[in-house]
DNA sequence: GACTCCCTTCTTGCATGCAACATAAGCTGT
DNA sequence: ACAGCTTATGTTGCATGCAAGAAGGGAGTC
C-alpha cells in the first residue's frame, strides 16, 4: 500500500510529534531543525516538512528566521477546542446510533466493563487508556472517515493525553464519567441518535469542566 | 505581524490552492512540482511544502515517486463533509446566539436584505457570494478562533465554490435558502442557542441535499 | 552607571544536485 | 501477433550549500 519511504516519513512525523507532545522539550523552548535531523539521522529537509505540518496542527510555532517553538495551548484555546470536541463527538455518537454498528457496540460494552473494574481498583492509568479507547471507538464507529480525520487533528491540538491524566485525578470523577459513558452506550443501543448525541455532548461538557477547573501551571497563560 | 517571507509563502500556498480549486487542472491530472516552481518563479522546495499542505487538506494526492494528482472528493466524502459542516455551523450559530454579537447581527441583517434583493433579480452570482458571506459571518461570530480554523479546513476540502454554484441553479432553492437564513437570524436575535443551532443544522442539511441531488459529472466517482 | 551601536552567532529559507523509483515505450524472441 | 524483458524518461525524495535575518552580547561613549 504505502511504499517504504512514505511509511518512514509518517513515522518521522509521528516521532517528532511524540517528542513534542511528550513534554521532552520545555514549553516555549526552541527545537532546532538540525537537532532533530541529527537525532533521527535524516536531513533537515524532511524534518522541516514535518515541523511545518506540526505548525498547521498547532503544536509548534515557527517564527520566521528565529526558530521553532513548542506551543502550549492557552486556556482559551482549550475551551474552544473542547467546544468543538463536544460537537464532533456528539455527531459521531449520533451517527453510530443511527447506524447501529454491532462490532463497535460490543467493543463499547467490553470497554465499559473494564472501565468499571478500573474504577474499583483505582487504576487511573488503565482508566485513561480506556477513556481514550471509548471515545475513539465511537468516532470510528460513525463510519465517517472525514470525521475521523478531523477528530484526529483536534485531538492532536488538545494534547489530550496530558489533560486526561489530570481529569482522572479528581475524586469521584471516574465513577461519574463511567456513568455518563454508560448513558451514551444505552442511547446508542436503543438506536436513538438524538439521545446519543445529547448524552455524548453532556459527557464531553462535564469532562471539559473537570479538565479546566484545576488551575495547573502549564495552563496559566 | 507576519514577515514578508511568511506572507509570500502564504500567498504561494493560496495561489497553488486557487490553481487546484479553480479547475485549471483536470481532476486526476498530474501537477509536477517543477511546473509550479517555474510558474511562480521559486524553487521546488517551497512548492513541495505547499503541496504537502494541500495533501493534508485533502485537495491533492501525492503518490510517492509518481506524482501529485488533483483529488476530486468522492460523493461519499462530500456527504461526510456536509455532516461535519452541519455540526460545526450548528455550533457556531449556537455560540453566536449565546454571545449576541451586535456587529455580526447587523452584518447578517444587511446580508439578508441583499440576498432577498438578489433573489428577486435572480442574480445567482451575487447570491452565491452572499451565502458564502452569511455562513462565514456566523462562524466568525462564534468568537471561537479554533472553530474558524477547522471550519476553513473543512471548506477547503469541500471545494465549496463549485458546489454552491451548483445548488443555486435549482429553481426555488434560492428563496427557500433565504427563508432558512432568516429563521437562523431570528433565533440568533432572540438569543436562543438551541433554536439557532437547530435552525442552522436544518438549513445546512437542506442545502446539502440540494447539492447532492444533482448527478453531475465530476461527482460520479 | 546607563545607553547605543555593532558584531558575532544561531536559526531558518531557499536553491540546486543527485539518486531512487515507478511507469511506459520499445525491442527481441518465440 | 504476442509476451516478456530491457531501457528510457519523468517524477519525487533527500542531502547539502549558501544567504538572509533576528537576537544577544560586548565594547565604546555620554
Amino acid at each position: 500500500m504505502l511504499s517504504v519511504e512514505a511509511a518512514e516519513r509518517e513515522n518521522l512525523l509521528d516521532k517528532i510529534r511524540m517528542l513534542v507532545l511528550g513534554g521532552d522539550f520545555p514549553p516555549g523552548a526552541v527545537v532546532p531543525e538540525a537537532f532533530l535531523a541529527q537525532e533521527f539521522d535524516v536531513s533537515r529537509t524532511p524534518v522541516r516538512e514535518a515541523l511545518k505540518q506540526l505548525q498547521h496542527e498547532g503544536l509548534v510555532e515557527i517564527r520566521p528566521k528565529v526558530g521553532t517553538f513548542v506551543r502550549e495551548p492557552t486556556r482559551r484555546e482549550i475551551i474552544e477546542l473542547f467546544q468543538i470536541k463536544e460537537s464532533l463527538e456528539g455527531l459521531a455518537a449520533s451517527l453510530l446510533a443511527r447506524r447501529g454498528g454491532t462490532t463497535e457496540l460490543s467493543a463499547l460494552r467490553l470497554n465499559l466493563e473494564d472501565s468499571e473494574a478500573a474504577v474499583l481498583t483505582d487504576d487511573t492509568e488503565a482508566y485513561a487508556r480506556l477513556v481514550h479507547e471509548f471515545h475513539w471507538t465511537i468516532v470510528r464507529g460513525s463510519d465517517n472517515l472525514k470525521l475521523v480525520e478531523h477528530y484526529g487533528r483536534l485531538m492532536n491540538q488538545l494534547a489530550y493525553q496530558r489533560l486526561v491524566l489530570r481529569t482522572v485525578e479528581h475524586p469521584g470523577r471516574l465513577a461519574a464519567s463511567t456513568r455518563e459513558h454508560r448513558a451514551v452506550l444505552e442511547m446508542i443501543e436503543h438506536k436513538d441518535p438524538f439521545g446519543a448525541e445529547a448524552a455524548m455532548r453532556n459527557h464531553v461538557h462535564a469532562s471539559s469542566r473537570e479538565a479546566l477547573t484545576e488551575p495547573v501551571q502549564s495552563l496559566r497563560n
